[in-house]
RNA sequence: GCCGGAAUGGCGGAAUUGGUAGACGCAGCGGACUCAAAAUCCGCCGCCGUUAAAAGCGUGUGGGUUCGAGUCCCACUUCCGGCACCA
């Protein structure tokens, strides 16, 4: 051991002797209490980047911290390996996506080890595996055969020039980010998962998931969207047949202000105008060219072209006029609405634009209605009571919901209703790096599960694709199959599965994944459920509401007890970083973060940034980290030039897990500054004679104060807070005279297992070269001594009518009324001639005197 | 557009969950050491004001509740995440 700080030689020998003691394997102890800590596994792009290093670095703070306190922790990592970067890559590269996947793996495998996570890497898996892959489609083979997996067809956006199916992320502008073709919308037959069956299952059980997010609990209810209401029929007659026009509200209390309906592009009544007029037509056929992207859709100009056609008021008998709406969504409800224009916002707009009436049916309060206000009153359900309703006027809410259910329901005209926004999930992708979607379909058999014993359906892995649509539709050496029901010649399915699919139970798998039988055994019984879930909010909704879902198709199965995956989770917040560019005639060039010189003023406000060769650069604000934006840090860089544990450091430091992090050089540079001094710290303590401004009773004191603050901090997974701490236990020991060694030796030793979990390899080697026995990683957890936290005095804040006036230092034993006392006494100057109304103490904090 | 968050010194953040706003760190300023620089160590550091103090102001904006509000309530502004084929 040298005295000078290394990181290099003491992480290389800290890993080393983890490696050669295999630290981290762990099996089903049934004698201690387990707990499984997972971070999100990775997508190998290619290597590390700051957000996958905060994510595993967070995990392994709590698994470390765990682990000292005797628990029986499995820490697990593998890949999410299949997806759509993976065949970017391979059509930029020519090199198939197996390959650029496997070596992006053993890179990043690499860069993960050299960062000291306590993983157990006996466990490792890769969803690019047919040994994992292989229970993706077992699985699929059990849903389909009880209906829980599906046909029908699904809208894809399409490239005409490609002829290639294109994710959202491959639309730019509503074109093809290859070709530039404007995109098309095609309906194919896809595979869907029937998590609709679940909905009231999955929203009824967030109650229950104590250990989550509330806003994280909030999305997911809003997603699954459960809204009860009234489906109601609009009767009318087309070709001498009698039909309804069917819609579903949750408003049926403003029936009476219905002065239009609005249908889906795709709705029949739209596809038999459309057969009729040419106009209409041609807006249905715009609508149907749109985008598929929600988002995008919720912003356009709303639209509309009537159809001629009406249908009849099921109460007033009225003929209300049905128009085409381009904000009408087919895939939800019934494909249309009832236009009430004076109590919704998009009638509103829809009805001013088209000029249709726009009668009150609902009085708020004594309001008078207002040409722009009235519609925001839509919301304020149970707000006001009906008016100019007929025999409905009066009746609030409730009242009139009920009244209006009931007269429909006696004319079979509508019926209450419970309505989820959720939408079955739909698997299918026209892409070649999936997993293999294991389905024959025969001619005369139909679609016909792949039997277990011929199972895995292997993906080819030496093709590269070339953009234009999926290689293995290419390929007759894959989709030419014979029936598994009848024998006879059949094609095998092409498409493969969301890689959503994959990332839904590998943390089931983590468990056994050497088990080549079965998709879980027995010790996914005694792993399972996580304890605790890691990873980014942006997973918040779909792979986690998914991963539920999956657990309880599993559950079903028998394979599994739990419903719930993880117990607890931590949404991490993201990595940021600072932006500049040089600005040469209008061309903007990305310049590095670390390449800006500042120039500040004399209170450190930036004035000027600069590049190092002069040029003037402008600050683009802070954002994550991204290529384009060229702004991203290297952790290897980091790591090479600073070591892991001032990499750990600062980025525990910097923020808490659960907010965004922005990067900040000098910030990693103060971290170093710190490791360096406790490591000179643990060298020189027993020799250090300069400290003396503090007693050892009050070090000590401290010390075990600030571990109280850090363990509570730790229960909130607070761990920047946790760092601070380290660091106060530092600045508190650099101040004991030099003959303190008994508490010194005590503060250091604190110090060192408190950290341990942020920077283990700096804590392993100080424990060992400090002799306190054993490993650090295996001692026990520091608890604060209360003898050390006994105080003589209290120090209370004396207030003023709720200003701070100032301080008091009363004997501990002192009553209430000598506080009190005490308290006039040191504000005497703010009450002198003021009569005191009242005096308030809060005990052991505060007095607050009252004039 | 809809759903969910966030906003505190020059900067990252802290505040025992309604009780001294700015812990800890970064940047900055002053000093020690050095021929010098780096490294290290010591001190100062919200704004305004002052010789120094006092007083005053201060947690995105505007209101409210309270003895007391960064924290609770109402209305807004800006930024961030998600919106079902990026992972």
């Amino acid at each position: 051991m040298q005295e000078r700080y290394e990181p290099r030689s003491i992480e290389d020998e800290a890993q080393s002797f983890w490696e050669s003691q295999r630290s981290f394997r762990v099996t089903e102890d049934r004698a201690k209490a387990k707990f499984y800590c997972l971070s999100m596994f990775p997508y190998p792009s290619g290597k590390l980047h700051m957000g996958h290093v905060r994510n595993y670095t967070i995990g392994d703070v709590l698994t470390r911290h765990y682990r000292m306190r005797g628990m029986n922790v499995l820490q697990p990592m593998g890949w999410d390996a299949f997806g759509l970067p993976a065949e970017n890559a391979a059509m930029a590269n020519k090199v198939p996506p197996a390959r650029w996947t496997r070596d992006n793996i053993a890179y990043m495998k690499k860069q993960l080890k050299s960062l000291g996570f306590a993983i157990d890497w006996e466990r490792e898996l890769a969803t690019c595996d047919s040994s994992y892959y292989k229970w993706n489609q077992w699985l699929f083979t059990r849903l389909f055969k009880k209906g829980l997996a599906y046909k029908k067809t699904g809208v894809v956006n399409w490239d005409p020039v490609d002829q290639t199916v294109l994710a959202n992320e491959q639309v730019i502008d509503g074109r093809g980010w290859r070709t530039g073709a404007p995109v098309e919308k095609r309906e194919i037959p896809m595979y869907f998962f029937r998590i609709t069956k679940y909905a009231e299952e999955l929203l009824g059980a967030l109650d229950g998931l104590d250990g989550w997010p509330e806003q994280v609990k909030l999305m997911q209810k809003n997603w699954i969207g459960k809204s009860e209401g009234v489906r109601i029929g609009f009767p009318y007659e087309l070709n001498g047949e009698q039909k309804n026009l069917w819609v579903f509200t949750t408003r049926a209390d403003t029936l009476m202000g219905v002065t239009f309906m609005a249908v889906a592009a795709e709705h029949p009544i739209a596809q038999y105008a459309a057969g009729k007029n040419r106009k209409i037509r041609a807006f249905v056929e715009e609508c149907r060219k749109g985008t598929v992207v929600e988002a995008e859709l919720a912003q356009i100009e709303k639209k509309g072209e009537p159809t001629g056609l009406y249908v009849k008021h099921p109460v007033s008998g009225e003929q209300i006029p049905v128009w085409v709406g381009n904000y009408v969504l087919m895939g939800y409800g019934e494909g249309a609405v009832m236009g009430v224009p004076a109590h919704d916002e998009r009638d509103f707009s829809f009805a001013l634009k088209y000029g249709l009436p726009i009668p009150q049916v609902i009085q708020v309060g004594d309001g008078k209605f207002d040409d722009r206000k009235w519609y925001a009153w839509y919301d304020e359900k149970g707000a006001g009571q009906c008016v100019n309703s007929g025999k409905y006027d009066g009746l609030g809410f409730q009242q009139a919901v009920d009244a209006i259910a009931a007269d429909l329901k006696a004319k079979n005209l509508g019926e209450k209703q419970v309505q989820w926004r959720l939408r079955d999930w739909g698997i299918s992708r026209q892409r070649y790096w999936g997993c293999p979607i294991p389905i024959v379909h025969c001619p005369s058999c139909g679609d016909v599960p792949v039997p277990d014993d011929q199972l895995p359906v292997v993906l080819p892995e030496d093709l590269v694709p070339d953009g234009t649509g999926n290689p293995l539709a290419k390929l007759p050496a894959f989709y030419e199959t014979r029936c598994p029901s009848c024998g006879k010649p059949a094609k095998r399915e092409t498409d493969t599965m969301d890689t959503f699919v994959d990332s839904s139970w590998y943390f089931a798998r983590y468990a056994c994944p050497d088990q080549p039988g079965a998709m879980v055994d027995e010790r996914a019984r005694y792993w399972m459920a996580v304890d605790q879930y890691i990873g980014g909010i942006e997973h918040a909704i779909l792979h986690l509401l998914y991963s539920r879902f999956f657990m309880r198709a599993m559950r079903d199965e028998g394979l599994l007890d739990v419903a719930e995956p993880f117990t607890n989770l931590l949404t991490q917040g993201m990595v940021l970083a600072e932006s500049y560019y040089t600005d040469a005639n209008g061309r903007r060039e990305w310049v590095n973060p670390a390449d800006v010189a500042l120039t500040r003023d004399a209170k450190g406000k930036i004035l000027v940034a600069k590049t190092k060769s002069g040029m003037e650069v402008v600050y683009d604000g802070i954002g994550t980290m991204s290529k384009s934006r060229n702004n991203g840090v290297d952790p290897q860089k980091l790591i090479e030039q600073y070591g892991a544990d001032t990499a750990r450091f600062f980025i525990i430091f910097a923020s808490p897990p659960t907010s965004t992090l922005e990067w900040s050089d000098e910030g990693v540079e103060g971290s170093y500054r710190f490791l360096k001094r406790l490591w000179n710290y643990g060298f020189t303590f027993s020799k250090n004679t300069s400290g003396s401004k503090a007693s050892a009773k009050d070090v000590r004191r401290e010390i075990h104060a600030v571990l109280k603050q850090a363990n509570y901090d730790l229960g909130k997974h607070q761990f920047n807070t946790v760092a601070s701490a380290a660091m106060k236990m530092l600045n508190a020991l650099e101040k004991l005279p030099g003959a303190e060694n008994e508490t010194a030796k005590e503060g250091l030793s604190i110090l060192l297992r408190l950290l341990s979990p942020i920077t283990p390899h700096v804590c392993h080697a100080l424990w060992r070269e400090l002799g306190f026995g054993g490993d650090v990683m295996t001692a026990p957890w520091p608890e604060p001594d209360p003898a050390a936290l006994e105080q003589d005095e209290i120090d209370y804040v004396v207030q003023v009518n709720g200003k701070t006036r100032g301080n008091v230092k009363v004997a501990k034993s002192a009553d209430q009324k000598t506080a009190e006392t005490m308290a006039a006494e040191a504000v005497k100057k703010y009450i002198d001639g003021k009569a005191i109304r009242k005096t308030i103490i809060v005990p052991g904090r505060l007095i607050n005197i009252v004039v």
